[in-house]
DNA sequence: GCCAACGTTGGC
DNA sequence: GCCAACGTTGGC
């Protein structure tokens, strides 16, 4: 199958792209998504090897700051089932948990981090799904020709 | 099954 | 801090 490219968003002074740099083996866990139509790009969608774009939101600044691939497809999150945790879900099932996450490894950091602003300009991304009003997936999907669109811009 | 109330996200 | 967008919840 082809490989796909997504974006995932992550609030810098929660989760930065220097603390993915600086996780062992540059990989972590991506937990936390309690939405049902990122949860199914999760579970369903992301194969080992796809491209992800590293996106900073509630940030200075607001912008993509570097790429990483999808090192483990999905498999359930373990903090849904962890109370007290923040992602803590009471209603998760063990036989048949909703939320799932996969692994991503660190790939590189952009040199030029590609601002919202930017990406805005470009008239190559303009149907860019981050792009569109009222989006708030923390996750979703980006074609290959925006993927590299944003790659070269980064350089 | 409708819909108002409420909570969250995230840019500005 | 504001507010638009939109998902979720719960009464009916």
């Amino acid at each position: 199958m082809a490989k796909k490219y997504w974006l995932f968003k992550s609030e810098p002074g929660a989760f930065s792209i220097d603390d993915l740099k600086e996780s062992p083996g540059k990989k972590t866990f991506w937990d936390g998504v309690r939405n049902y139509q990122a949860r199914n790009f999760i579970r369903d969608e992301m194969k080992k090897s796809d491209g992800v774009l590293f996106y900073h939101s509630n940030a200075d600044p607001l912008a993509v700051v570097g790429y990483c691939e999808i090192v483990k497809e999905g498999y359930p999150d373990h903090t849904q089932f962890e109370k007290g945790h923040i992602h803590f879900d009471p209603k998760a099932k063990k036989e048949n948990p909703p939320w799932f996450m996969v692994d991503i490894k660190f790939i590189d950091k952009f040199k030029n981090p590609v601002t919202l602003q930017a990406m805005k300009e470009n008239k190559k991304l303009k149907n860019m799904r981050l792009l569109q009003r009222g989006n708030r997936l923390s996750v979703m999907p980006v074609t290959k020709e925006e993927f590299e669109e944003v790659l070269k811009m980064g350089k």
